[in-house]
DNA sequence: GATCGTCTCCCCCGGCCGGGGGAGGCCCGT
DNA sequence: ACGGGCCTCCCCCGGCCGGGGGAGACGATC
């Protein structure tokens, strides 16, 4: 079954722009609008998408509220994946740690957007979706450390994932970490793809960072 | 006759606050106002200003390129005044070395702002600041592991190693960081490997450890 | 007992990574 | 004029990495 999409943003052109993109997915299926965050508690009611693609400012109630209001409400309450313009953005960090799963850029191409609503879908978290890097390596290092604590305490990872990923931190490779932990290096792999995908990292350089930034690691 | 002064930022509050500030000065004129890097060489050429108050953190162009690109294609330059929002900002240092005249803070106090156009625009140079002073001395000993510092200093890093090296610390790939810099991935792979060579490491991972050991790129 | 989560291991495979070696252009200092 | 860094780009190639998919074993919980 499709994956259901419910989009929130008081920007018409944004919301087709998401339809448009989302649709022409065979397995994503966009089954409602809203144009501020009051109207969405009864849409998430009726319709009970997979996913809501919220905009983080709008109208009347924003996304922070909104995501809060229906987590608070719904049950079983649908992936909420905030939507900005801009990765800085103050509000973002406001709505993860309202619970939101994950976030994404207006201006990410197309193949991120869908990627996201999979993940979210999915029940990842997204920290590090390759629209961001590249904006904040356009803005400088500014995105990092407040969501990079937010999705690592969202990532809920094993006690054998937190023992990987801090050896990860130490330089390690995989066939070093087998040997660490008397372990094959196919279960290695197993648990370093299962901590990229918890973290939204793309690699294990990009999961060492996250690691430094949230402070799950620290220098010195 | 007045200062003249270019604004160089990409938030038009920033520049309407700045110039605010310096306009109320019988003695300083803001003859113009940019809101990224690319758009700075032909204000320049153009308006001819005594000094450019130019963002770090900008989309397109950042104020270090944008300094580079000034002192490089323009005769009888400008003085480059760096505007940054945070006092550890590495871009900072960066710029510095790039031949930024002096640097100022977004949060400084109008008197503190006008003051620091008139001196660069005499031709003192404003390096180290009350703040930025403080700054490097806990750098000086709050950058963590000693081994790692000093290593990072007998490196000797040139200046692109060292960009790249930061980029690398953003989580970037080889792709990426050739994309950012505008220059082919086969180069950039020598610098990567010239950074693991100086930094004794054996993968970009270990080469991102070594940067927050260091102190090079700080979390947070 | 059945289900779930965790830890363990396996195969295939494409791709990025990093090593080695080379080379041309540029600016700078001798 | 000649070197010496530095930045740029090129080739070949082995290997580690990460994705996808699957599966068995164990304990806990319902």
């Amino acid at each position: 079954m499709p994956v259901t999409v419910l989009l929130v943003d008081d920007e018409p052109l944004v919301r087709a722009g998401l339809r448009a993109v989302l649709e022409a997915q065979p397995d994503i299926e966009v089954v409602g609008e809203a144009a501020d965050g009051a109207a969405v508690i009864p849409l998430v009611r009726q319709l009970r998408p997979d996913v809501v693609a919220m905009d983080v400012r709008m109208p009347l109630l924003d996304g922070i509220e909104a995501t809060r209001a229906v987590l608070r409400t719904v049950d079983a309450p649908p992936k909420i994946l905030v939507v900005t313009t801009f990765e800085n953005d103050e509000y973002v960090y406001e709505a993860l740690r309202a619970g939101a799963d994950g976030f994404l850029l207006k201006r990410a191409r197309p193949a991120e957007i869908v990627h996201a609503v999979r993940l979210v879908a999915e029940g990842e978290s997204l920290l590090f979706p390759a629209s961001v890097r590249q904006l904040a390596a356009e803005y400088g290092r500014s995105g990092g450390n407040r969501a990079a604590r937010a999705a690592m305490d969202r990532a809920r990872l094993t006690e054998r994932e937190a023992e990987v990923l801090r050896l990860m931190a130490r330089g390690l490779s995989n066939t070093e970490i087998a040997a660490r932990l008397v372990v094959g290096t196919e279960t290695v792999k197993s648990h370093v793809s299962a901590v990229l995908a918890k973290l939204g990292a793309r690699d294990r350089t990009q999961a060492v960072i996250a690691a430094y930034e949230s402070g799950f690691v620290a220098p010195g």
